[in-house]
DNA sequence: GCGACAAAATCGTCAGACAAGTATACTCGT
DNA sequence: ACGAGTATACTTGTCTGACGATTTTGTCGC
């Protein structure tokens, strides 16, 4: 993209705009795992000092976006199997937490509903460039309204941390190519349907069972993707 | 203290220790709420660069232990009744999550069992001076080793910020001081016997009571303190 | 070919400086 | 005398530049 002309900084400040966009090639994996990232490299990149740049990467890692100990220089971090089954146990702790509470005062999130839109939109044109994107980007943001329509500022915050690790995952692995999007679809709709029944243990049932299809997914591209590239 | 003599640095480096040091002022109450805290300050009574501060009062910042705008003077939060519920809401989420586990396997955590002694051997000096402090640490040892146990390093970390969060009102309120330890006690014996019994339902049934006994203290606590300070 | 030493690259920390924003105090008009 | 607008001081955001420490890499000798 437009790279030299003044970002169209959103928020605040530079630090900010930095860290979205480093944070934002990273999750799409434009910069691949295993990959190093060092102060400089970003600093010359995006034409600002080193500190602020150390400042970004420290942020990337405190959030498990990065990798990196004393005197090393930070990698894009590459998950392995033992990673992804955490980080779905911790992400079904946080997501099972929330729909419960949703079914019980039976609140459906019309953040939710306008992003299953989105998706089924996406779904459609598979063929099209950026397609996968866009799709991951939904299922994201359907999550993420489960979450936030709870309305704790902590929840969020944790299950914030969680879903950059996830999305860091679907973008390597582009699991969602693999599966049909409109199983993804219909799953969700069947979580929202149960927590507009008031029904609690059938929404997390339904939300465990729709994680673990994820979860599986991931895992097999895993395993596919080491087997490719055995013969070392 | 002494301020020049180089600091016995425990970990590898300036900025982790200055991070602790401030974060433990912070969480033990010497650093009352609402007390402002400048770069410029913590830079002077440490001795160390502005930027190195900077980096501190940022961490501590998303930890939550501080609150700041941008431009604006770091702050420690004074946390309000909204503040505390959603801190219990996120805190049972984890736990549950975490007894729920243990239990399906009925594994009792060691260091819980050794936090309970180090609760029962505070609980016995009331009187003592800094018993108050040992207790909110060995209580903290307690529900840190029970999720520790899960071997989660996600779940961890999360659990290690919101208990950041409880330390902190913790050695606001001083609510131990107004409720017997060994109810405390206690209650944990029991959370770990369930623990061991294999029954997850209960566990959590008993955490869930745990948790919202000490939540009633810090609201009631809350209150008082609000209705002492009402004629301003 | 392997191990030990030297060189390069990178990070941790510091000092100093300027711009920009915020909060406070002061002045002026009514 | 009091309120409003402005001016000043304080604090933070960012940059430049630099030096010591540590990790990594590369080379040399055995």
């Amino acid at each position: 993209m437009d790279g030299q002309t003044s970002f169209p900084l959103g928020p605040s400040s530079l630090t900010e705009a930095l860290y979205e966009s480093v944070r934002k090639r990273i999750v799409n994996g434009e910069i691949a795992p295993g990959e190093k990232l060092t102060e400089i490299r970003i600093a010359g990149e995006y034409s600002v000092a080193r500190p602020t740049a150390k400042a970004c990467l420290e942020r990337l890692t405190a959030l498990g976006l990065l990798r990196r100990s004393t005197h090393k220089t930070a990698v894009v971090p590459k998950l392995d199997e033992d990673d992804i089954r955490d980080l779905y146990f911790s992400r079904e702790t946080v997501e099972r937490a929330a729909v419960a509470t949703l079914a019980r005062t039976a609140t459906v999130p019309p953040e939710a509903v306008r992003a299953q839109a989105a998706m089924k939109a996406a779904a459609g044109d598979t063929a099209a460039n950026g397609a996968f994107a866009s799709q991951v980007e939904a299922d994201i943001a359907f999550h993420s309204a489960l979450v936030a329509a709870v309305g704790s500022r902590r929840l969020s915050r944790m299950h914030e941390v969680i879903l950059g690790e996830v999305h860091l995952t679907m973008g390597q692995f582009q699991a969602h190519r693999t599966t049909h999007p409109m199983n993804v679809v219909h799953e969700h709709d069947d979580i929202l349907k149960a927590i507009g029944d008031g029904d609690p243990e059938q929404a997390q049932r339904l939300l465990a069972h729709h994680l673990d299809q994820a979860q599986g997914r991931l895992l097999s591209q895993l395993h596919r993707e080491r087997s490719e590239e055995a013969p070392a």
